[in-house]
DNA sequence: GCACTCCCGACCAAGCAGGTCAGGAAAGTC
DNA sequence: GACTTTCCTGACCTGCTTGGTCGGGAGTGC
């Protein structure tokens, strides 16, 4: 149940993607910009050039940006395309397992969660991050103070 | 952001246990009632001990048993005491990230992805989980029909 | 004393995390 | 055509995690 650099890494760089105003841009740029390590970057940028989410160009003026209009694109597939499908158990979707006995009940429990990340995730797009306009279901689950600390 | 075979064991180890009416209950049919390998649980009941979660006895009639009662063991509990903290990014607590320039306030939605996992996992114990007395923020995920659709 | 059951450290194979390195291949510039 | 720039890609690396297995030790009950 954790957050992997690679996936934060690649929205960072998708959030600096998404405010640049025009053309390419380099990956040195967004390296800098984020405090990402450059080599490591480039390999998550083609991951997600890959997963048609980025495209680039190579050479002088060369560059990456979004494949997509930045309101068209949500943090639930930045994360996907670098880190899998999200909240699998035992590295299978809740749905496909049996349970029995006792935790039968398990599955729904699990199947929730999956459903509540995928409700913060899949309605922030890139557009909403860097205008500071984030849904409703994210500054509410924000606003509570007991969400900040730590457990 | 995915939930590990040892949460997945740990909980419904745990869920027997809620279950069992008397006495301590053997690993052996901890791991047949649940098809869990017997010297894999053995560590994991080992890890629930030593985080006050169960109890155990040695020898002929021994056995573990929840330290609580079943209705004051959250299933959050158990997934923190066999995966550590939930919802982690990059190995520290979201709270404690500075994020700058474009994804400032990528903070605020990992905030709320954990206070979303929280808001599912602990509200469930395992009393809910044996008994299929599940809280609404559980059922009212469930009952959406696109919760159980991978993507 | 003996059977039973948990306790616990050592080990293991495979994979992932989080990178680095070295070179190749397109694109633009002169 | 040469040269620079920038992305593209595979190989490699260290250390840790996952999902286990093995073997023996130590309480407990009869």
């Amino acid at each position: 149940m954790r957050v992997s650099a690679k996936a934060d890494y690649a929205v960072r760089a998708a959030a600096e993607l998404a405010a640049a105003d025009e053309g390419p841009v380099k990956g040195e740029k967004l390296a800098d910009a984020q405090d990402i390590p450059l080599q490591f970057l480039e390999h998550i940028l083609l991951e997600l050039k890959h997963q048609g989410i980025v495209r680039a160009r190579r050479g002088a003026k060369g560059g990456y940006w979004l494949a997509r209009p930045a309101d068209e694109v949500t943090i639930a597939e930045i994360v996907r395309a670098v880190e899998g499908p999200i909240a699998h158990v035992q590295s299978t979707p809740p749905e496909a397992i049996e349970y029995r006995g006792n935790s039968e009940h398990l599955q729904e429990v699990w199947i929730a969660v999956r459903a509540s990340i995928r409700n913060v995730l899949e309605n922030v797009t890139l557009a909403d991050l860097v205008a500071d306009e984030l849904p409703d279901v994210v500054t509410d689950l924000a606003a509570v103070p007991d969400s900040w600390v730590a457990r």
